[in-house]
DNA sequence: CTAAACCTTCACGTTAATGTCAGAGTCAAC
DNA sequence: GTTGACTCTGACATTAACGTGAAGGTTTAG
């Protein structure tokens, strides 16, 4: 498939797409014309790529996770345990906000409760 | 206390902290001079923003659910009982919020478990 | 009283991930 | 063989969350 179709069918602009192979996270093949060209499995790349930005992660970061993952037929390239810590700590600082919203909505529950008691 | 010591307290640059004014973040008074003047609570606060925005939250849904984050030692304040409505929405925001960053650490869960197993 | 340290408001610079527009080539259909 | 949809490569614009001075008031220590 071309460009067009693959940002219909993933939701993302056609710019995005061109930056992300820019960055090395997809690598269409090329038509004489100069027309990239798509393969299948690019649709679900693009939704991991999708949910990785979207988690926090540079392109930097997600050019080293993507080899990482497992649906890429047969290639699984070696891990690095440095980056398995970035995850880690990305999901650690995610964590600790949901942890600081959710003390902060049981106080607010607290406060409601009193209040609808009070009245 | 004036913006270097809060800055100083905080570790966040007082670029930042007058940005985050800027933003409706923080209302500090102000001198004849001038000169930004912060309560200690304020250190708590400056200290939720950071944790907030590098979660992935933007200024702008801060500006939203830090209002409602009250301290721990500070007992109810009264609230008027029309007021109960705007508390239960903001109780359902900061839910979002929650449910949005659940989910992306659920994504960065799955990828770390996937990683280990490669590995 | 004066120097050092601190603070103020502009205002332009930076990085990441796009948006947008221009000018030009390509492909499918009629 | 021309129309119209699609694509190409620049290249400048934008947003967020700051960094980095410039030029100039304010406060405090001696």
């Amino acid at each position: 498939m071309r460009i067009g179709e693959l940002s219909r069918r993933t939701g993302v602009s056609e710019r995005a797409l061109r930056y992300y192979e820019e960055q090395g996270l997809l690598r269409p093949e090329r038509r004489p014309s100069g027309y990239r060209v798509y393969r299948d499995v690019d649709v679900a790349a693009v939704r991991r790529i999708r949910v990785l930005l979207t988690a926090g992660l540079s392109t930097a970061q997600i050019v080293e996770v993507l080899p990482c993952m497992v649906d890429d037929d047969d290639l699984l390239a070696p891990i690095c345990p440095e980056l398995v810590d970035e995850l880690v700590k990305q999901r650690d600082r995610i964590g600790a906000a949901i942890d600081e919203l959710a003390a902060t909505r049981a106080n607010l529950d607290t406060i409601i409760a009193n209040e609808r008691r009070a009245s």
